[in-house]
DNA sequence: TAACCTGTTCACTTTTTGGTAACCATGGAT
DNA sequence: ATCCATGGTTACCAAAAAGTGAACAGGTTA
């Protein structure tokens, strides 16, 4: 195991990206939806409020992990989908997951009870 | 690719023990020194309070991913080193580091030249 | 005795993040 | 005219995270 790749200058990039409230939800929902709209996904993550949602898909878009359409209709639409760059994040995302249900099954279980997330 | 394991909430367990201004500063080290005095560690990440540092070795120490030793000793050591389950995220650190030189080489860039973290 | 080292804690302050609720422009439906 | 839905902004507020500086107990050293 060559754990000398730690230059954790990356580290710290990537985990700012992934670091919001939201944000993992957010790329849950768009991992499995390719394409999910702005009201959808709204109210698909209760509890959110509109302002912040906003603020984190705005960081995501601007760290090129999503793509915001916008499509020439009225009412307008919105739409989000994950990037090129965000799917890369793919592996990583899945290595944090089996850590946890690995290693930390019991905070997992207490989140899910905590309802910190709910879906 | 089976993103299906995406169940978010294991992805929230492990991003909460990552997050923490000086928490990836910290692994990087006790991923490469085996064993750190409180002090030293202090001393090696300029800039930390004492305070916060503290506090973020704690949460770790809490989180299981690292220990803790005192040893009874005049004036006090105290030393800290990773756990298995602190190794154990050494694959989803890597795949994030990587995922960071791969996919956001600029963003890396720029963060090192803000010295957002020093080394 | 006084100054010193260590890991910790305390009392605060500042900064960052997240949350509430109202508002806007637009056009379609009632 | 009125109301609704959409995506977005604003002003304001609350909570969390990080930072500052001092203090502590304890024995060591000078």
């Amino acid at each position: 195991m060559d754990y000398d790749r730690f230059k954790y200058c990356g580290l710290n990039v990537a985990l700012d990206v992934l670091s919001g409230k939201w944000k993992p939800v957010i790329l849950f929902h768009l991992f499995h939806e390719e394409e999910v709209r702005f009201t959808e996904l709204w109210r698909n993550i209760p509890k959110v409020a509109k302002k912040v949602l906003l603020e984190q898909l705005k960081q995501m878009e601007e760290d090129g992990v999503i793509i915001r359409e916008e499509r020439n209709t009225f009412p307008p639409e919105v739409y989000y989908r994950i990037s090129e760059k965000g799917k890369a994040l793919g592996p990583a995302l899945a290595a944090l997951q089996n850590w946890a249900t690995e290693h930390a099954a019991e905070e997992v279980a207490a989140m899910r009870a905590a309802k910190k997330v709910a879906l």
